[in-house]
DNA sequence: TCTGTATGTATACATCGTAAATGTACGCTC
DNA sequence: GAGCGTACATTTACGATGTATACATACAGA
């Protein structure tokens, strides 16, 4: 039915079609890539709800069913998003582990590096950060996607190599991973009510809070709403890796 | 409020049908309170995915349009979750406040109290947990349901009778909120590939992971599945307090 | 006994994920 | 070039889901 507004226009014009590359007659346009890069992009434009196979295979000028050749479900899709989060971390990191390359000693500004990273990558796309806290959580260790357990190699081998065994690393990994997760979930969500309200108190929907009930978070909320950003990232890990490499 | 299941026996029991009284012929045998019990029931035993509006209906006996009249939505019945576990959490803290009655000096231990009773009740019900990280963090700060409104309450008079001013506690609870969100996410996940399997390196799944590209990660796995339990969690969240109460 | 309201059912529709069969255009060999 | 195999995309179809709407029923109070 030719939903396309690029292609075989004229399917015989015989002077004809001039094809350029992304454009070969409907064929090979699609790549597990551009698919993922436009599912990301979806998600941050219109939200986690809006990514239907069949919504990004329109995003993408194709059926539904193409987008299985790419993810063959739409759970191993959302992992893809996942894994396209990591692959961004891993650029903004540069290709090769410092872990490896730098200076053992430096494990704390390292691990305060990566964590900043991802922040950043969170921050550049908050509505897929659910995805993080469930998806990726809930994928069994060794199913996860392959930039995430590179991510895990990387941490793990930083922290052995600055001199943890194994469980002391596994402490301070989870440690990390929690802090980490747990500061963008929060950080990152709206908490807003109605964003166009130019007031800050019907903007968080204060009004419909109790007085009598409660006080104090009715008072408080505005503060709360305020973001720590990436200080109040780093601080908290400074603390918690204080704690969990106590002798 | 009659959402009780006491009432009217046998209209006239004549010789006949002998109703107990949760069979009141298919009149007045839902509340809102079984709707929710019933749903954290089949999550708890089959996972979110399991939720769905018939059958959770079928679960009670009752039609899904049935349960619009108790959640007037799908996502209304998923914060009506949170809820119930909020309440649930009320009851393993009793039911007054203790921020209001107890030594203000205590602070500490009481935030220690209530972080250990949330993952209490996530490790009660560990399916549920992502509700807390996606659902109830993307819900407006005043929409939230009114037992989790109460925790923050809670919570937050119990920073400001501490002594700590608005920032200060609101510092506080954020760090505290995503500390703990963050520990029962990742502490509480399967990790698991093959649970049947005996031997644990199998059980893990990390046959899949290659030796050469993730070494660390493939010996420090078994260490790295293993908990960190209620003390982790009350470790971490000492190293914190002392990070954001300093002055 | 009658009537209004609270409660649950019946029916219907749009949308979703996806299995299976079908077409179509390219790269290859001849 | 002609023809073929295969990678790619479409078509069609099915069952499940959330939910709007209209209806039926059972109880409570008059």
């Amino acid at each position: 039915m030719a939903k396309e507004e690029a292609p075989a226009r004229d399917k015989d014009t015989a002077g004809s079609p001039a094809r350029r590359a992304s454009d070969r007659g409907r064929y090979g346009r699609l790549n597990r890539e551009r698919v993922l890069a436009s599912a990301l992009e979806l998600v941050d434009r219109e939200g986690l709800s809006a990514l239907s196979m069949r919504r990004l295979g329109a995003e993408l000028g194709v059926e539904a069913m193409a987008l299985y050749r790419y993810a063959s479900s739409k759970d191993a899709l959302l992992d893809g998003l996942v894994e396209a989060l990591y692959l961004e971390l891993e650029e903004r990191l540069g290709a090769e582990p410092e872990a490896l390359a730098g200076d053992p000693s430096d494990w704390r500004a390292e691990l305060r590096r990566i964590a900043r990273a991802t922040y950043d990558v969170c921050l550049a796309h908050p509505q897929a950060v659910p995805l993080l806290a469930t998806r990726m959580l809930a994928v069994p260790l060794a199913q996860r996607p392959n930039a995430v357990l590179r991510n895990h190699e990387r941490l793990l081998a930083l922290l052995r190599a600055a001199g943890f065994d194994e469980t002391r690393a596994s402490g301070i990994f989870r440690a990390f991973t929690a802090w980490l997760l747990g500061y963008v979930s929060v950080e990152l969500q709206p908490m807003v009510d109605n964003p166009d309200e130019p007031d800050p108190a019907f903007r968080l929907g204060l009004h419909r809070l109790s007085p009598q009930e409660l006080p104090t978070l009715r008072e408080t909320a505005p503060s709360l709403a305020e973001r720590g950003g990436p200080e109040g990232l780093a601080d908290g890990l400074d603390a918690l890796l204080d704690r969990f490499t106590r002798p």
